[in-house]
DNA sequence: CTCCTAGGTCGAAGCGCTTCGACTTCTCTC
DNA sequence: GAGAGAAGTCGAAGCGCTTCGACCTAGGAG
């Protein structure tokens, strides 16, 4: 591979006559800049990413931890992970992919090494044990989710909160007195994973603002699993004549089981389903639903941590207002299917 | 941060014999090594990548370049995403993670650039463009697909051409006549996307062997796409038993149709499916299914790029082969269901 | 006409690591 | 008891880049 030492040779100046043509940090003639290009190209030289790394005293990479199991939300995980690579990629930086299971070692060993400028961190719990450990780091963290104590760390989130107030406000206004919760799979609660919490936290507080009835349970996202946690709603709430779904996957067994028992969708029972768009337009009913904006996530982490690497101060956190489309699978209670 | 001077002082040694003691590459004391040991955790020392890569010549990173585009095989694509990761960890290395819409200046980028010691590639069209920038490259590749011509790279895939073989094979021996297969997208055809046309050609080559009547057609990874698929294969294919589904996204939809037409799995038609085990138990029904088997090719590619960076040499292509899963979704062809 | 400043370029000093050669002890072997 | 070889350690030379200070040349201000 060609190095910085023979661009200059070839283009008859020193090293560092090249090395402020690629950065611009100094003014440079336009005959020289031209020569040095030429010979840049001609070579293909392309810098050595370690030295850079080494002299320049950072990589233009950033970690982005993410959870790499075969869960649910396995879409919207993709959504998240492809938008921060891409707008990484905007912004001239790579990404390093780390798997949550690694935990703290992981976001410890890639910035001890100094492999990443920056990091994001995705599927953060309630009270997430990597947060004292990326204070303690040099680098610039963002995280995607919203912890109890974000203790000084940026974050970027959908507020699921007004999302389980959003859904619930929705259908109470069209007239359901008795909705129930089919929620991420109790895994997800058991890890205190912050957007179930805080989802389930505003789906209450609707509730008992508009006094309804309800009945919330987690749910495994395979067909078996919506089925027993629909079987318990009704159980514990007879009437119930809408439902609200956050579990992607249990989206399409959920339809499934309902028309199979002869419940129509919205006729009989409405639904409010929380997912990416196009997940609620790839159903048999196009979906009334909450939008989980990863696209929109993933793109507003990198810009957090890019002007977080800029040297702007402050740990914002932005949680992005939820945006509920009517679509067909919701009705007033009681009545017929209603224009969205 | 800690450099290596910092340790060797602590210690009272050198610097070249801190790296000896990490790197095991010269006989140490027992005594001289447990001094810089306890230096190195009392400092909290890590060896600086950038200052490694440059002076080692080498990252411990391989690139995996990934389709994240949100086509249908987002749980395949996450499966072969988080093995590889876990595999390259196994082996001491992180992953930078590529997409494919960088095509094959991403490829050039990182290993111009030397941020990557070796590369794996998903996603291979019959003739990728990305195969002759491979084999211009120094670094090691591994190819998770494979291309018409493999030209001297390394391949790891499941024998599509088997498995569509299998499932068709499977059919006919359980008697059923007529068979349709519901395949990938358009856009996986059109892009020319291999494993689509070899599962295709497998299919085909069983379906002329039994002598049976078919019909197959792509199908978007949607409710209406499915159903799309499945009234022309009815129009074509009027008699049909049985359907092979290659497309997992089509899957769930599928199911919900023909229970909503009438049409009893496996008692009126019997559905093979080619998907991750998980997604064929989390079904309605048991799939009968042909494993695409995610994590163990994740893991052989990165075992292979490991071998290659060890210096082996040879460029052997890996067909692994399709085992099928007998499940609830088959019958004998006119008969009711059948014991797996 | 001199002085200052800005533009443009260069040389050299690192950045933190690996590795090569050399050196010093020991421990065998004959 | 001398020589060979292994074990254990050190110093120094890079690896390829960035950046600091210095230098030179013009052009404008006074």
């Amino acid at each position: 591979m060609a190095t910085i030492a023979d661009v200059a040779a070839a283009a008859g100046v020193s090293t560092s006559t090249v090395s402020y043509v690629l950065s611009g940090r100094r003014p440079i003639s336009p005959a020289t800049r031209a020569r040095v290009e030429a010979s840049i190209a001609e070579l293909g030289y392309r810098p050595h990413a370690g030295a850079r790394a080494l002299a320049g005293r950072h990589t233009n990479v950033l970690a982005l931890a993410a959870p790499l199991r075969s869960d649910i939300n396995v879409p919207v995980i993709m959504q998240f992970v492809t938008s921060v690579v891409t707008a990484a990629r905007s912004y001239d930086h790579d990404v390093l992919l780390l798997t949550n299971d690694e935990g703290s070692a992981g976001l410890e060993r890639v910035a001890g090494s100094a492999m990443v400028d920056a990091l994001i961190v995705m599927d953060i719990e309630s009270d997430d044990a990597r947060i004292p450990v990326l204070r303690r780091l040099r680098q610039p963290a963002v995280l995607i989710g919203l912890p109890n104590r974000p203790g000084g760390i940026s974050c970027v989130d959908l507020d699921f909160a007004a999302a389980g107030y959003t859904a619930v406000a929705h259908l109470a206004e069209h007239g359901h007195r008795a909705v129930g919760l089919i929620g991420p799979p109790p895994a997800v609660y058991e890890r205190g994973t912050s957007y179930a919490t805080r989802f389930l936290a505003g789906f209450v507080d609707a509730v008992e603002e508009y006094g309804l009835a309800s009945a919330s349970h987690p749910s495994e996202p395979t067909f078996e699993g919506a089925l027993a946690c629909l079987n318990r709603i009704d159980d514990e709430l007879p009437g119930v004549s809408a439902l609200v779904v956050h579990n992607e996957a249990a989206l399409s067994p959920l339809l499934g089981i309902l028309r199979s028992s002869g419940r129509r969708v919205p006729e009989d029972v409405s639904v409010v389903a929380i997912c990416p768009e196009d997940v609620a337009l790839g159903l048999p009913i196009r979906m009334t639903s909450v939008d989980i904006p990863g696209h929109q996530l993933g793109a507003l982490a990198v810009e957090r941590v890019m002007s977080l690497l800029r040297g702007e101060r402050g740990a914002e956190t932005r949680l992005l207002a939820p945006s509920l489309a009517e679509r067909d699978s919701c009705a007033d209670a009681g009545t017929g299917p209603r224009a969205g």
